[in-house]
DNA sequence: TTGTATGCGTTATCAG
DNA sequence: CTGATAACGCATACAA
């Protein structure tokens, strides 16, 4: 392994002139720089990033924790945050959480996490319950989901009023029993799902219907199978049902299929809306309306709030709060 | 921040005693390890793991580089992949290359590289040509695509027998008139959509038809909306085309929702096929035909193998070569 | 403009 | 069974 050392003797100049060129310092003469950018290259000498992290007490990494790569709404915003944190100059290592609550928390208190500047959380299974465990004195910045006065920086979907329009959007096109397909903790008001129903509830209220709880379906996560699985039970269940508002697009996906198994049509038979518009939503058939957060600027926002609380590490946290915009998309499986 | 030293001296022993204690050394009393222990989580002491990086040589960290993380099939490899990894006691760091063969070197070549234990290239760009390039004295296994005679050990997608066996599908189908639709360097014989083209062909002139360039068309990127937007190309064109064989499944998502647009119905009037079978293939609306490699035994082999020449570091590498067992899954568009 | 000395936190080695 | 010492490779502070 060649260091630092190899290429001060190759060039004939001492340890720190090589550090001074390798790291842009100004005073450098142009023709020693030379010499040692030359003895660099012959020897193919490459900074040893451990030694440089250790005196730095930076790694330039930043640890993303999402429950499922695999999922196309994770997907897509880690290909942003990967995007911005470059741009930031912060390489990112993802986790998967799984999903579960101790994951999270894992990936929290995990002394692994001393390998990042930092951790940006995609956070579903932790609760307002759990706010006491985020207060770490290390910079966290949740992502994607609103935890009530956590004391933790958060970037968060707007999840209720999203949900909100969402249903509204069923009613103006003439719905009146709509049905909610989401996760388990769907009755409880926490969480992504929660927090969606909520809005459901709203409008369909607002909207003078009558919340009825048997329109509720439980899923066991936010995933195809389990929209198309909960979509059978949907079916079977002999409920009457004009619409589905699904807590996610995955899941309005798999409704979708399931309901082309039955041969019921969408829109005609039954309107069906999702949750993020993840790309796939625009080529699917029918085509997925739904609730569109601005992903660039969540991304950007996680990132940029993150890459705050490193700058100035010590410094208390200060709980910022930002909820992204949001509009609802129309496309075919809505229009009447 | 909280060092070594301090709990050696909260627990009234040496550095290497706590360094042992959390190394479970063998040779330690029990009665010494609990003190150690206690004070270790009464003072919250966390390894520091850059200074354990210098010394050790390793950062347990490798890196996975990917054209685009949002795209369901690199979504659902990284999964895979890290899955793999933490069992192994890796994390995993993720790349974006943007499919471009100049950032697959950057990714080669960077000096960043020595952050990670090893590489794992999922290529896309890079040809025979740049074999030499890959002869890094570096941990790296190449994923997804064969670079002839490469010097790197590489895990290889079923490229010409996947797409031969599609094709052949197709033709058992009853179609005679089957156009490829596949990425820019189609007609060169390299890469994965090249070698697809040349299963492609194989099965057409193994059943007798003529192989013809006009059924081949040229998309600029492995994903939908370049699927939908060849796929007008083709409608447009006039020529005479009974079955679509798309290079991978993003393309033919694009491509059927093209269809339908157009009236097109599949697999009435036309069939189509995919490569790949990502989790939406069984979901779409209709569901999607599709060569199936086997994505766990491809993931668990990449990530075997990096291991293994992590393990090994300085022997030189053997050009071990992988290929996945794959089947064609058929599905509904391709059911007469 | 360049060089010297020092320490970042951990662990291998070897002595006690 | 436990402890003293010396690196790992780099960059900061300061001296020349």
């Amino acid at each position: 392994m060649v260091t630092m050392h190899d290429v001060a003797r190759a060039a004939g100049v001492s340890l720190m002139t090589v550090s001074n060129v390798i790291n842009d310092h100004p005073h450098v003469k142009q023709g020693t720089r030379e010499r040692v950018l030359e003895a660099i290259d012959a020897l193919n000498y490459k900074v040893n990033v451990a030694a440089r992290n250790l005196r730095s007490g930076r790694t330039g990494t930043i640890g993303l924790a999402v429950p499922e790569i695999d999922r196309p709404y994770f997907g897509q915003l880690a290909a942003l945050v990967i995007e911005r944190a470059a741009a930031r100059g912060f390489r990112v290592a993802v986790e998967q959480t799984g999903a579960s609550r101790e994951n999270e928390l894992e990936a929290l208190a995990a002394s692994r996490i001393r390998l990042y500047d930092g951790l940006l959380l995609s956070t579903v299974g932790l609760g307002p319950a759990d706010a006491d465990l985020l207060n770490v004195e290390y910079p966290v910045v949740l992502l994607g989901e609103r935890i009530f006065d956590g004391p933790v920086p958060h970037v968060a979907m707007p999840n209720v009023e999203g949900a909100r329009s969402a249903v509204e959007h069923l009613i103006s096109q003439g719905a009146s029993r709509i049905a909610f397909i989401g996760s388990p903790e769907s009755l409880s008001e926490i969480g992504a799902s929660g927090l969606r129903v909520r809005g459901y509830r709203e409008a369909v209220e607002g909207a003078g219907l009558a919340f009825d709880s048997r329109l509720l379906f439980r899923t066991a996560s936010f995933s195809m199978p389990e929209g198309a699985r909960v979509a059978g039970m949907l079916i079977n269940s002999g409920v009457d049902v004009d619409a589905v508002f699904c807590a996610n697009d995955s899941l309005a996906f798999g409704v979708l299929r399931r309901l082309a198994d039955s041969g019921v049509r969408v829109p005609d038979d039954m309107l069906v809306i999702g949750f993020d518009d993840v790309l796939e939503a625009r080529y699917s058939i029918p085509s997925l309306s739904t609730v569109a957060p601005d992903h660039v600027q969540m991304a950007t926002a996680a990132v940029d709030l993150l890459a705050a609380r490193i700058a100035k590490a010590g410094t208390a946290a200060e709980p910022t709060e930002l909820v992204s915009d949001y509009r609802v998309v129309m496309r075919e499986s809505t229009s009447v």
